[in-house]
DNA sequence: GTCATTACTAACTAGTTAGTCAACAATCTC
DNA sequence: GAGATTGTTGACTAACTAGTTAGTAATGAC
């Protein structure tokens, strides 16, 4: 319903691409500078919007951030299809589910970085947020039923809770990611160079899944229960 | 107008206990709030120290930070006495090493968050200090030389990379602490209880181990090689 | 004791920064 | 087309913040 005079030029408005264009330039700003660090007159510069535009629609610089927050979440957990899963072989899904998971990692530094300065933040926003919090609920049945099975087939070890196998799949791919720059200092290496990236995905699926294939308490080793 | 007459009470100089007093404050300040979120005023007034003593001794918020990073680094690796390890039976040695990381990092949750603000920062600050770097030398050499032995003689799978491995036994013990936060909120658990803590302990010696027990390439499954 | 050095202080400043005010103008409702 | 609603703007402000200035006084070297 456009174009209906020759040349209006007049300011056009449109809502929802303004909105859009503050939530695209607010997520680059927080990602980059964190949430002290990040801007609103260098997000409303970047937007190309009035500053108070963004208070219009978001309030303050932390509903902002929020706003931000919950877009990049449900982004993953829309992309993240680990429901197909379910229905595999417990060791080949499992496979998928672990490299699937450092594959969204890495496909989305975004994420890790917010989380990242989210935590340093006490998850206080996180926890303002009602709709972030039941995402995960899926990816965690899967991993239960994965397990489950699994272990019923006898493939898979007993005694798995699946709340520590989650954080282990998601630790080993997110430390690597988050502490890339640390890291990469530290070590010599250039923890970005794809070569380095496929070695560190094979090596995380490798772990996990040695972990759970093996026969249980297999080490009836010493104690070392202090 | 001051009392200046009979008691004394002369402002005494200690430069090293106000150096020290500065570098505590600060500890505290930028753990809490981030570089960005730290306030140079506050660090001023929670160490009773004229604001401009700081920039006295340490010239910059900027350089005042990395003086804090420095020593929290230097602390940890000379607590962190993993030569200690390289004589012992490789599994025993392994299994120590990967408790201790994790116990270090349990004890130390001001080194998880500062790392965490390093990298929100791209490293930046700690690429240019000197002191840093080499500390790491130290604990890549234990893990090779527990690596290297544990395979001739035959109880540890080949090819296996120590920064790698590095990586994983600090992957799995950090990804857990430092995003204790969301991972609480969002998984529903206490991660903070110290059951959970040591249960999570108990877990990421098990997962390493398992990894590094089994056989190389036990899994003639599926390509998976795309 | 004198002098240079170093520790320490109080008051100030220039530049930011999140957020607001008051108004204007498309667009929607009827 | 009148009137309410909502999108959009530029100028403004009060509070803050890293860093400075200019000075005083304790201490060490000789």
């Amino acid at each position: 319903m456009e174009l209906n005079v020759a040349v209006p030029s007049k300011i056009t408005r449109n809502p929802e691409a303004s909105r859009a264009k503050i939530l695209d330039a607010a997520r680059i700003e927080f990602v980059s500078n964190g949430l002290n660090g990040a801007r609103v007159d260098r997000i409303a510069e970047q937007s190309r919007v009035n500053k108070n535009l963004i208070y219009h629609y978001f309030g303050s610089k932390d509903e902002l951030y929020l706003a931000v927050l919950e877009r990049i979440y449900t982004d993953l957990r829309t992309k993240q299809q680990d429901e197909d899963l379910r229905g595999l072989p417990p060791v080949e899904g499992m496979k998928r589910l672990v490299s699937s998971t450092f594959d969204h990692f890495v496909a989305t530094p975004d994420l890790i970085r917010l989380m990242s300065i989210e935590n340093i933040h006490y998850a206080q926003h996180l926890k303002s947020s009602s709709v972030i919090k039941p995402l995960y609920r899926g990816l965690l049945d899967t991993i239960q039923i994965l397990l489950k099975r699994g272990q019923t087939e006898g493939v898979f070890r007993a005694n798995v809770d699946a709340v520590d196998l989650y954080m282990s799949i998601s630790g080993l791919a997110y430390f690597f990611l988050s502490n890339q720059h640390t890291l990469s200092w530290l070590l010599d290496r250039d923890l970005a160079a794809r070569r380095r990236v496929l070695k560190r995905r094979q090596h995380v699926v490798e772990m996990v899944l040695s972990y759970l294939t093996q026969n249980s308490p297999a080490e009836a080793d010493g104690a070392d229960t202090e």
